[in-house]
DNA sequence: CGCGGGCTTGAATCCGCTCAAGTGGGGTGG
DNA sequence: CCACCCCACTTGAGCGGATTCAAGCCCGCG
């Protein structure tokens, strides 16, 4: 089953010939080429786990957002990373003895590769393996992003900069500003966040007296001004400025890579 | 200038013919082969640093202990990971906006490979890329296992984390247990675990209390039962088993991994 | 209409931070 | 060799932010 079959609402790169489709052009499809691999969709519902067994996998992200998440023993939670539409993840199975799995948080669709019935190919093939280490690599850098955050940001800071993230990887521009429909409970962000619910919620309530967004409903919330949220964090948002159109926005990035030495 | 030749230390792979020592094996010697990449070691005195600057390098930890770190605009300060003889670092220029530089924590020496002199090799030799890939991995890896750390752990299972994995790396085994030799300030410890240096003090006073860990100096501790300090933070040290010898650990590592699912 | 789950809000507690004072060991200069 | 200094570390007091526990609210659903 090809992911770009399998709902008609995801354009195939070359009118239907090979595989692959646009939202893995730069992630699954893309990398895999066509025909060599065959791609898997899941549709998960919230809640639903994937794992990747003793497997190397590769996902992509075609719809809704899925979380890779892991357990300690006396139940706390943590969530390493949100992925939302188009994003690869092929996380490893496990992190020093903690187990990791992938969750949807809503419902959603992922494009499932499994590498592992042509592991040759991956130590012979180079265009295979950089590509993975790029994966890898990106990966990496978002990591090292929010483990800064979860290492010195304090709630203010963590929420503000969710947000505003949140804003610019799936919300919608209007006239009024960005609306984002936000698919997550509250517990899941404080997951995330290194919170708890209760903190989450009483932060989303600060945001909403500064008039930094406004709540119109628990899932959903409008931005208007996402510059001065995001400034309220000392890190740019991890999908901030690639998202972002050009305009004087580098010449703003650079000022604050500058300002962060 | 070849890392075995800089100190008469380091022992040759295959005893002096070509490049390649054994503290790299595993890195960038091994990986990158004799002769086809030049490497350099560098001397670091505590508080050195390295940055990547736009190329891709890779370093092989011989000797001392580095940082990877970031430092937010008003000067709070993350140290991202630790790395140890024998570790091989690959890290991005920046993550998120975030500037990343290697920081010697205490006299080091270090392996520098420089890839971007031969970048068409990356994309070409699968071995090399394929390589990669598996560092970023462990990378991956390891970063997520902090993550949850700084997300999830409060300050006395961070501090005995941080002191079991210490003793596991660059611990010595003696008959009244591990001696570690700890190179490193209470500040950086208190960076990398996402505290503040009276914090991190103040718990090394109660952990000596409960007699987790005996402080001979503020730069020593001796370690009787790596198991029950180990056991007080519900993570596997990072680099723990491993290191360990096979005994029945491997039964206890997945004892422990069952409990956290 | 009642139920339940997720969200919000409040009160009390706890943990880590800030600020400040005190301690100890290594190094320098007299 | 000793006195002194300096810097890192330790320890204490008070504060503030996040958590816990608990109550109340909102909304969808049976």
């Amino acid at each position: 089953m090809d992911c770009c079959l399998w709902e008609s609402g995801f354009e195939r790169m070359d009118g239907g010939q090979a595989g692959g489709c646009r939202r893995c052009e730069e992630g699954g499809c893309g990398l895999l080429g066509p025909g060599s691999f065959v791609p898997r969709t899941r549709q998960l519902s919230r809640g639903a786990r994937l794992e990747s067994g003793s497997s190397l996998k590769l996902w992509t992200v075609l719809d809704g957002i899925v979380a890779l998440c892991t357990l300690l023993a006396d139940g706390r939670r943590q969530v390493v990373c949100l992925s939302t539409p188009g994003e690869v993840l092929c996380p490893p199975e496990e992190a020093q003895g903690l187990s990791l799995w992938i969750e949807a948080l809503a419902e959603s669709q992922i494009c499932e590769f499994d590498l592992s019935v042509r592991v040759q190919s991956i130590a012979s093939d180079a265009t295979l393996s950089a590509g993975l280490f790029r994966i890898a690599r990106e990966q990496v850098a978002c990591v090292y992003a929010h483990l800064v955050t979860l290492g010195r940001l304090d709630g203010m800071e963590r929420v503000c900069l969710f947000l505003a993230d949140m804003a610019w990887r799936i919300g919608e521009r209007t006239p009024a500003g960005y609306r984002v429909r936000l698919p997550l409970a509250r517990e899941d962000i404080a997951d995330y966040l290194g919170l708890n619910a209760e903190t989450v919620s009483r932060i989303f309530s600060r945001v909403k007296k500064a008039r930094l967004a406004d709540f119109n409903s628990p899932t959903e919330y409008v931005v208007r001004d996402l510059e001065a949220l995001q400034s309220r964090a000392p890190i740019l948002a991890p999908h901030g400025p690639a998202a972002f159109d050009a305009e004087n926005l580098t010449g703003k990035m650079a000022r604050k890579m500058e300002v962060s030495l």
